[in-house]
DNA sequence: AATACACGCAACCGCGGTACA
DNA sequence: TTGTACCGCGGTTGCGTGTAT
């Protein structure tokens, strides 16, 4: 009972955008918005169902999309992101201006999660063939140098600890949201370990700014106040709540997993 | 040069949460 | 208060492309 089925899938079209679908639908979008994405494809006269237009729109068609390689510091702040929030794809997408969930997350699997998995792999599963793109992009030395000391593949020092498992990493949770907030405190050993990657400081202090800003204007009242049009707002207010307490929190392994 | 394999990305699927009648 | 419809999210899959053999 209840859920109707996302979509009539009869006479629906699915696979791959045409570049004329791509068309149509930006520019109903940017004609009418899309405050209603099951009505859109019918208005727009799409195949395709509302679920396929939002995804098309949010992760490929959104005029802020930023398009192109991540960047060290984004690499970079995926993986502590990951490591404060698990796999909310949506809510470190939040953080990642122009990036999306789908983006981040397939980032993550393909390149971030294999970085940071320990060389206790066993030998069996070793890449048969040397990796191509990411040794060759010249921004990956800098996350090689910034992941060093959390990557067994580079340093081998318990890689577990720091992984990426929300279940698993609130210790190494609390180190990350602590040098966001004294990222000029650098005073456990991890974040000794830090001092290799000087740019982390200055992004995420204005990381951090712009949680704390975000926050500020539109305060937890307004998650659940509405802005239909926008992605992220509501996840976006949740997180800055849960930033800011991991922040005011002293000690964040007396804090409940999220 | 051909083939097999691995990787990366885009898209789909199903579920949970929320709004609304 | 309950049931329905819709939205958004996370997990997964399939296909195109690049690389090694």
């Amino acid at each position: 009972m209840g859920r109707a089925p996302c979509c009539e899938k009869m006479g629906l079209k699915r696979g791959p955008w045409t570049p004329e679908e791509d068309r149509v639908l930006v520019a109903h979008i940017e004609r009418h918005g899309h405050s209603n994405w099951r009505a859109l494809p019918k208005q727009a006269g799409l195949l395709r169902c509302g679920k396929s237009c939002r995804l098309r729109w949010i992760n490929y068609l959104r005029p802020d999309i930023k398009r192109g390689n991540f960047t060290a510091e984004e690499e970079d702040a995926i993986i502590q992101l990951h490591q404060m929030l698990g796999n909310r794809w949506s809510a470190i997408a939040a953080r990642l201006p122009g990036r999306t969930d789908n983006e981040i997350k397939n980032v993550w699997h393909t390149h971030l999660k294999k970085r940071l998995e320990p060389t206790t792999k066993p030998a069996s599963q070793a890449p048969k063939r040397k990796p191509k793109k990411q040794q060759q992009q010249p921004e990956t030395t800098a996350v090689t140098a910034l992941e060093g000391p959390t990557t067994g593949a580079v340093v081998p020092v318990s890689p577990e600890q720091s992984l990426s498992t929300s279940t698993t990493s609130t210790t190494t949770d609390y180190s990350a949201a602590s040098s966001m907030e004294n990222n000029a405190d650098s005073s456990t050993s991890e974040e000794e370990e830090e001092e290799d990657y000087q740019i982390d400081d200055s992004f995420w202090s204005e990381t951090l700014a712009m949680t704390v800003d975000s926050s500020d204007d539109s305060g937890m009242q307004a998650a659940f106040g509405g802005a239909p049009s926008s992605v992220t707002s509501t996840n976006d207010d949740d997180m800055d709540f849960w930033l800011k307490l991991f922040m005011q929190a002293g000690d964040m392994q007396n804090l409940p997993q999220i």
